[in-house]
DNA sequence: ATGGTTGAAACTCAA
């Protein structure tokens, strides 16, 4: 089973390299961020089309997160627990039927909590903690599980092409760093990490000034893995071609494949 | 040092 996890910038601007990429790639389970459409307005056919099923957590203009399944989902759930009744809408699970069982999904956009020192940076630091609370009692369940999503985490020097660029914002901080550790600390793995650990493997290149051509990107787009995911875990892709189609995401599409 | 870009929505904000 492959799952991609891909922060597309605007579903409905993206719909053409969505399909473009899902019919390259054929992933079973696809996770989305910064979808930026209400569920009413969620470009469903041309994915259906394809034969997945989609499950949406959307709101007005910015921030919404999905999850596309070849198979149906279950127990799909919207929201991060201890979110406020009108949180913004950053976080969706789902069981998904795998050939030998069930894993468990969820597609989750971290707050990007810029600029440092205000009420912006407090929600990310809370959020991460909430998140954390919720790894830790999924974990009891000892099943495959899947944190993929958007971290607007850079966890190591190695993740950026220039450390000191970013020493001031929210992706970079101590804390912020620290809360990417505590969340591997509960036996989680980072699935690319774990795999390549050469640096300059990014996910994420800006819009200005030419930073995909300098390969000025950082690493923000993660999937952690349960234990019991880790060991089905088969193979790790991060899909950086199509960062070069035309009208692209600024993130390229992160999979893991696992024999479930 | 500044400005460089994009999407959604709407005469600006978030990234």
């Amino acid at each position: 089973m492959r799952i991609a996890t891909w922060n597309i910038n605007g579903v409905k601007a993206r719909i053409e390299a969505l399909t473009a990429w899902l019919k390259e790639a054929s992933p079973d389970v696809v996770c989305l961020q910064e979808i930026k459409s209400v569920d009413e307005g969620f470009p469903r056919e041309p994915i259906s089309a394809l034969g997945y099923n989609i499950e949406t957590h959307g709101q007005k203009g910015f921030n919404g997160v999905a999850i596309l399944s070849k198979r149906p989902m279950e127990d799909v759930r919207r929201g991060l627990p201890g979110d406020e009744p009108d949180a913004q809408s950053r976080f969706i699970e789902a069981l998904v039927p795998g050939e030998n069982g069930m894993v468990r999904v969820c597609s989750a956009y971290m707050p990007n909590g810029n600029p440092i020192g205000t009420e912006k940076f407090a929600l990310k630091i809370d959020w991460h903690a909430r998140l954390e609370g919720w790894a830790a009692r999924k974990l009891e369940l000892e099943e495959p599980l899947v944190i993929a999503g958007d971290y607007n985490i850079i966890p190591e020097p190695i993740d950026t092409k220039y450390p000191e660029n970013w020493s001031g914002d929210a992706l970079y901080q101590p804390e912020s760093r620290e809360a990417f550790r505590r969340l591997c600390a509960l036996g989680l793995t980072d699935a690319i990490r774990a795999v390549d650990d050469r640096p300059g493997v990014f996910t994420f290149w800006d819009y200005q000034a030419g930073a995909f051509q300098k390969n000025n990107g950082i690493r923000i787009d993660h999937l952690l893995l349960s234990p019991e995911a880790s060991d089905l875990l088969i193979q790790v892709g991060i899909d950086k071609h199509v960062r070069a189609w035309e009208k692209p995401s600024d993130h390229v599409p992160v999979w893991v494949e696992l024999a479930a």
